[in-house]
RNA sequence: GGGCUCGUAGCUCAGAAAGGUAGAGCAGCGGGCUUUUAACCCGUCGGUCGCGGGUUCAAAUCCCGUCGAGCCCGCCA
């Protein structure tokens, strides 16, 4: 087992490449990414020449960036295996044969008629699907192909009605006793008498929750899983009927869990650690696996959940650490409202933010997840590691500096963002199509995280018009009269300089120039120059924002509020 | 009540699997052309590793206890 160790072995476009070199001279022990840590793991305790990684949800809502975290783990766990030269596949499996809980919250009230069908059942709440279940999966799905994660999905509703089910639960109905002891006892749970493993799905009412099975008929089969049989039912309906074991009802949780691992030849499944827990879910699931369906349980990887923290500063303008921020961390929940659905933390950052964000931290320790200031900074460490967002003059232009861009050119208005590029410095070449997708695509990103989660004191907006601002009126002479001599200098440079444009740099040094010039304190011109531009007293680096804007506008801009108007 | 996981610099996290004098990034501070403000570069400050015991020549790392945070066992996936 004598194989090279590597630095964090990932790939560096995922993002954890970039931990530098240079420490390892005389440290004996190497650093190992997690992923790679637990892949030796599996590999020291289990003889299985090729891995299956499952991974799954219910799609009974928004799914969150907290169960991003799960198929992630298992994304980075699969190509460690990989990369240690071990055959293994990720799979993910949609529980959409669930039943609808409750009606949440953001669901219409006709809904409640529902609640107790399986979610591939019930119609889609935005009709833009063809159920309840696809309208939260298929979106999820698609984030997982932005992310870059190869995987293979299964569909519980469509597994049940294929039939793969079929074994399992003839299994489960003749060893019924068997199964309530397990879940007595890994649980302490102590179920009804009329518990059955199978819960059949109702043919009047459509729920799955409200029957109870009162027999059953297994046909005799030959040798395992080929016999059919059918199971009988009542429902709180009224209904009594016949449900056949391919897609006529479901496995409870557990005992599901446990079949499924069997039916798809899982080997390593990470989840959430509320279900790792002594008597949680993963104790029994293991029991029914081994003792009812003779699979060994998979290799269990449990972690952490993904915590939202939203901070707000207290006293509006106060600097960015230093201010008294009110902090406010909840788990992220559908039902309250406290999560953030994948698709739409996906308009404000790209997939490989997400990626990093998970990779970088250990399953078993929790993330608290902050969209604003410290999404930034991680956007800023993320560039920083690997070279930066997109592709081209987009991944060479910060995403901080798009930030002043989109907001200087007022929007992703590609003429105007495009002008405003090449003024701060940029040779955007006009034919390509490629570079121009990844500026947007940056610019739309900077855009959008600027209007859900920037802090105020990054915002901006350039002023129309003067009037828009009181601050203007209050401006001192000295203030004017510098903001009247910048004027001058643009119109003498340019007509003298035919058309010559001062560099971020040069802007800078001329507003110490008029300084000096004028014998005022250079944090008045700086001031004189935010307000008469933004309306308020501070601002991006005066130098780029000047460089950004054009000359004739700066000219007259700092000529209007020079004469007060 | 029983149990599980986590608690390392102001912040976000490595380091724990094989005990060997605490690491990175951000923030802070100081510079980078005489020149505070929101892209850059360099330097620098910063931690009794939650706390208390124990094992050991040696403990962030192993063991016991304790405090704090979160979670599970009860409904149900």
């Amino acid at each position: 087992m004598e194989k090279p160790q590597r630095i964090l072995g990932s790939s560096p476009v995922t993002g954890c490449g970039g931990r530098d070199r240079g420490v390892d001279d005389h440290s004996s022990r190497v650093e190992m990414h997690w992923s790679q840590a637990i892949a030796r793991e599996i590999i020291a305790h289990r003889g299985e020449e090729k891995h299956v990684v499952a991974t799954g949800i219910t799609p009974s809502g928004d799914i969150h960036i907290g169960n991003l975290r799960e198929i992630i783990i298992g994304d980075a766990v699969r190509n460690a295996l990989c990369e240690l030269g071990v055959e293994a596949r990720l799979i993910y499996v949609g529980d959409t044969f669930d039943p609808l809980r409750r009606r949440y919250p953001f669901l219409p009230p006709e809904y409640e008629e529902h609640v107790g069908k399986p979610l591939s059942e019930i119609p889609d709440p935005e009709g833009c699907h063809s159920s309840y279940a696809e309208h939260f999966l298929s979106p999820f799905i698609e984030s997982l192909d932005e992310l870059g994660i190869e995987v293979e999905v299964f569909r519980a509703d469509v597994m049940y009605k294929s039939g793969w089910y079929e074994a399992e639960i003839r299994e489960a109905l003749l060893r019924r006793d068997d199964l309530a002891r397990i879940l007595h006892e890994s649980s302490g749970r102590r179920l009804p008498p009329h518990w059955s493993p199978f819960a059949p799905l109702c043919s009047a009412c459509g729920r799955i929750s409200t029957t109870t099975v009162t027999g059953y008929k297994l046909d005799g089969g030959e040798g395992e899983g080929k016999g059919k049989g059918e199971v009988y039912y009542r429902c709180e309906c009224g209904n009594r009927g016949t449900a056949s074991l391919s897609g006529g009802g479901k496995l409870a949780w557990r005992v599901d869990w446990a079949a499924r691992w069997k039916i798809l030849g899982v080997t390593v499944e990470p989840f959430g650690k509320d279900h790792a827990a002594p008597g949680g879910s993963f104790d029994s699931g293991k029991r029914i696996a081994e003792e009812i369906y003779n699979f060994r349980a998979p290799y269990p990887i449990p972690f952490e959940h993904i915590l939202l923290r939203l901070s707000e500063v207290e006293g509006g303008d106060t600097g960015d650490e230093g201010g008294k921020r009110r902090r406010r961390v909840t788990a992220m929940s559908s039902s309250r409202g406290t999560n953030i659905p994948v698709r739409e933390i996906l308009e404000v950052v790209p997939p490989e933010i997400l990626k990093y964000l998970i990779r970088r931290v250990r399953p078993e320790r929790h993330i608290e997840f902050d969209p604003s200031m410290p999404l930034l900074h991680l956007i800023d460490e993320y560039e920083r590691d690997t070279g930066g967002i997109g592709t081209g003059i987009a991944a060479r232009i910060p995403f901080r500096h798009f930030l002043t861009l989109v907001q200087v050119a007022r929007g992703d208005d590609t003429r105007e963002l495009l002008a405003v590029i090449r003024r701060s410095g940029y040779e955007v070449p006009e034919d390509a199509e490629e570079e121009l997708a990844a500026i947007r695509r940056k610019a739309r990103y900077a855009l959008n995280w600027l209007r859900r989660y920037a802090p105020d004191e990054l915002k901006f907006e350039l002023l129309r018009s003067l009037s828009e601002s009181e601050l203007v009126k209050e401006l001192s002479d000295a203030q004017r009269r510098a903001l009247l001599m910048i004027a001058h200098h643009i119109r003498h440079e340019h007509e003298l300089g035919g058309g010559k444009r001062l560099s971020a740099t040069e802007w800078h040094n001329k507003i110490y120039e008029v300084a000096n010039a004028l014998d005022i304190e250079p944090g008045e011109v700086f001031r004189a120059v935010y307000i008469a531009l933004l309306g308020k007293p501070s601002g991006p680096r005066a130098g780029w924002l000047l460089a950004s804007l054009d000359t004739e506008f700066l000219r007259e801009r700092f000529e209007a509020a020079a004469a007060g108007k």
